[in-house]
DNA sequence: TTGAAAGCGCTAACAG
DNA sequence: CTGTTAGCGCTTTCAA
C-alpha cells in the first residue's frame, strides 16, 4: 500500500499535478469546479500532504527548534507548554531538545535542528556565546538569556526583584535574604538580584548562592536548604525574615523546609518566589513572568524577525507566604 | 550567501556528488585518500547536511512525534526529558505536541506529525481510540494508556498499588483512602486502584475521585484538597489514615494541606504518591515507575517494531511521608 | 485557469 | 572504489 501522492490525485481527477498543488497553496486561482473535483478525490483517496517534500521545494519549514537547559523547572515546563500552544496557532511544530554538557555538543545539536531547516530557534540554554548565536542564518530568539544581536525576550527582572523587596519591607520584615542557585552578571535574571537589593538597600541583607540547588528536587538540594534554613533562623533570631527566591521551585522547597522546622509563614518568615508558574500557582507568593506573553512574542518574532530586546512586565502575585502588608 | 550543498563540496574536491554522499553514508567504501580530501573541503566550506532532503530521498526520518496530554504533571515533564535524552542517543529528534480538545483535532495534529514522516509516534494522550492508533502506518507506542494492537509500555500498576497498600497496613494505618483525579477502567493506571484495594480489602476504605484536580496546581485543586482533608480527618478521627494518591503532584498537594491543617505526617496520616518523578524526589514516599526505562523501551521499540505490552516494575520508595513499618 | 518542466538537496541502484 | 542518473513529493516559473 503505497503512499498516495499529489500525482495520484491529479490523475484521478483529470487535472495536472501543478493544479493539485495550487489547490493547497493558491486555491483562489482554481475554478470552483476543479476545486470541488480535487477535493472529492482527496477525500476519496484519504490523501494527506507531505510536509517534508513541501519544505524542500519551498525552502523554509514551519518547524521550530527549541532548546531548554532541562525540564525540571516548572517555568521551563510551562514555557514549553505555551510555546507549543502558541506555535500551533500558526501551524508550527516544535522540536525540543535539552541542553548538552558542552558548548561543542550543544552546537552539534543546533546544527541538527538546522538540518531540519527549522524556521527559527528559541533558546533557553546558556551554553552558547552570543557570537555563535548570531552566526546562525535563521531567526534566533533567546528567553531570559544573555543578550546579543538577536531577538531577546526577558521579563522585567529589575522591577520584579524590586517588587519582591518592597513587599517584604511593607510586611515588616527586618532582615532580607535572596536565595539563588547560581547567576551570572550577563544574565537578565541577575537584575532580579539588583532590583531586590535596591529595594532593601541599607537594611540587613544577605545573598546566598547555592549551585547545588540547580535541580531543586534533588536530595542534595533538600539537604542544602535544610541547613540553610537552620542558619538563617539562628542568625536572624529577633527579626522577621523576608526571603526572595530566584524561582518558585526553590521557594516551594524553602516553604516545605520552614514548615518542617516549625518557622511560621508568614509570621516568622515570608517567602516570595519568581515565575508564578502553574506548579506554584498555589500557594506561594511570587513574581509573575507572564509566561504566555513571552511565548507569544517568541513565536511571533519568528516571522518578521527584528533583533532586539523585549521586556515583559513582572507583577507580584500575593498568596499565602506573605502577609497583608501594612497600608 | 547560498547554502553549501553536497555538490559544492564534490566540485571543490574533484569527486562526484555520489562520492560525497557516500562519505556520509558508507565511508568504508571510500579510499582513505578521497575521504580525507572530502573531509578537508567539508571543514573548509563549513558544510552541514540537510536532513530534510536526506529523509526525502531515503524515505524515513529520525524524527519522532510525541503527544502528551499536557506538561503540568511532573511525570510528564520527566518522561519527556527522558524521551529526549534516550532519543538523542540514536540521533532522533523529538517533535512534541500537547493534546487537543477533541479527538478530531488530535487526529489532525497527528496527521501533521505524520506529514513530517516521523519514524514513529509516542503517545500519552487518551484522546484517540485504539482503532485509530492502529491505523497509522508508523510504529505507535503508548505509555500508560489503553491497550490495542500497538506497542504499550506500562508500569506494573497493580503491584504498585498493592505495595502502597501493604506499606500503609504495615505502618499501622486503620483507614485507607485513595485519591484519584479521574480514571477509566481501560487505563493501565486503573490497576493501581485495584492493587491498592486488593491490599486493603476488608478494611475501612474509601475511593475519592475529583476531576477538578487534573491540574493539581490549580487554585481549584487546592480548594478541593482542602475540603477533602478536612472531611477525611473528621471522618477518621480515631485511626491513622493511609492515603494513596494517583500521582505525586496530588500527594504533594495533599502533604501541604495536611501540614496546614496540622495533621502530623506520618503520625496521624501517611501519604504515598505515584511516579517518584524528580519533582517529588524529596520527600514524598512514592511508587516509582522507572521513567527512564519506560523512555528507553519506547525509543527502542521504534525500530524493530513489535506490537505488544511491556510492563516495567514498580517499586516503593520510602521517604518522609510514611513511617518505619513494624517489622 | 491550467499544464509542462525545472528544480529543492540528497540517496541509491547500476555500470564501470 | 567511483561516476551517472533517476528518483523522493512537492512548488513554481513560464507559456499557453
Amino acid at each position: 500500500m503505497k503512499k498516495t501522492r499529489i500525482g495520484d490525485i491529479a490523475k484521478r481527477s483529470g487535472v495536472s499535478l501543478a493544479t493539485v498543488s495550487r489547490y493547497f497553496n493558491q486555491p483562489q486561482l482554481l475554478s470552483a469546479q476543479t476545486r470541488e473535483k480535487i477535493e472529492a478525490v482527496i477525500r476519496e483517496l484519504n490523501y494527506s500532504q507531505d510536509n517534508l517534500a513541501r519544505i524542500l521545494a519551498m525552502g523554509k519549514s514551519n518547524l521550530i527548534g527549541v532548546v531548554f537547559p532541562h525540564l525540571h523547572l516548572s517555568f521551563y515546563a510551562e514555557l514549553l507548554n505555551q510555546l507549543i500552544d502558541q506555535g500551533n496557532r500558526k501551524n508550527y511544530s516544535v522540536i525540543v531538545y535539552t541542553s548538552r554538557a558542552s558548548a561543542e555538543d550543544e552546537l552539534a545539536l543546533i546544527k541538527t535542528l538546522l538540518s531540519y531547516r527549522v524556521k527559527g530557534l528559541v533558546l533557553l540554554s546558556h551554553m552558547l556565546s552570543p557570537g555563535t548565536l548570531e552566526s546562525f542564518d535563521v531567526p534566533v530568539v533567546s528567553i531570559e538569556r544573555r543578550g546579543g544581536n538577536y531577538r531577546q525576550i526577558n521579563s522585567d527582572n529589575f522591577t520584579g526583584g524590586k517588587l519582591a523587596g518592597e513587599k517584604l519591607i511593607r510586611d515588616g520584615c527586618g532582615a532580607f535574604v535572596h536565595i539563588n542557585n547560581g547567576y551570572h552578571e550577563d544574565w537578565p535574571s541577575f537584575k532580579r538580584i539588583l532590583g531586590f537589593e535596591y529595594a532593601v538597600r541599607e537594611r540587613p541583607y544577605e545573598l546566598i548562592v547555592e549551585q547545588g540547588m540547580t535541580n531543586p528536587y534533588s536530595r542534595e538540594a533538600g539537604a542544602i536548604m535544610s541547613r540553610l534554613v537552620r542558619n538563617v533562623a539562628e542568625k536572624y533570631a529577633r527579626e522577621k525574615v523576608g526571603v526572595f527566591c530566584s524561582n518558585d521551585d526553590l521557594a516551594s522547597l524553602l516553604q516545605r523546609e520552614c514548615i518542617k522546622q516549625g518557622l511560621a509563614i508568614p509570621g516568622r518568615i515570608e517567602i516570595i518566589g519568581y515565575d508564578n508558574s502553574p506548579v506554584s500557582d498555589y500557594p506561594i507568593t511570587s513574581v509573575a513572568q507572564n509566561i504566555s506573553l513571552m511565548a507569544q512574542l517568541a513565536i511571533e518574532s519568528l516571522d518578521n524577525y527584528i533583533p532586539h530586546e523585549s521586556v515583559v512586565p513582572a507583577t507580584l502575585i500575593e498568596k499565602e507566604t506573605t502577609g497583608r502588608g501594612s497600608e
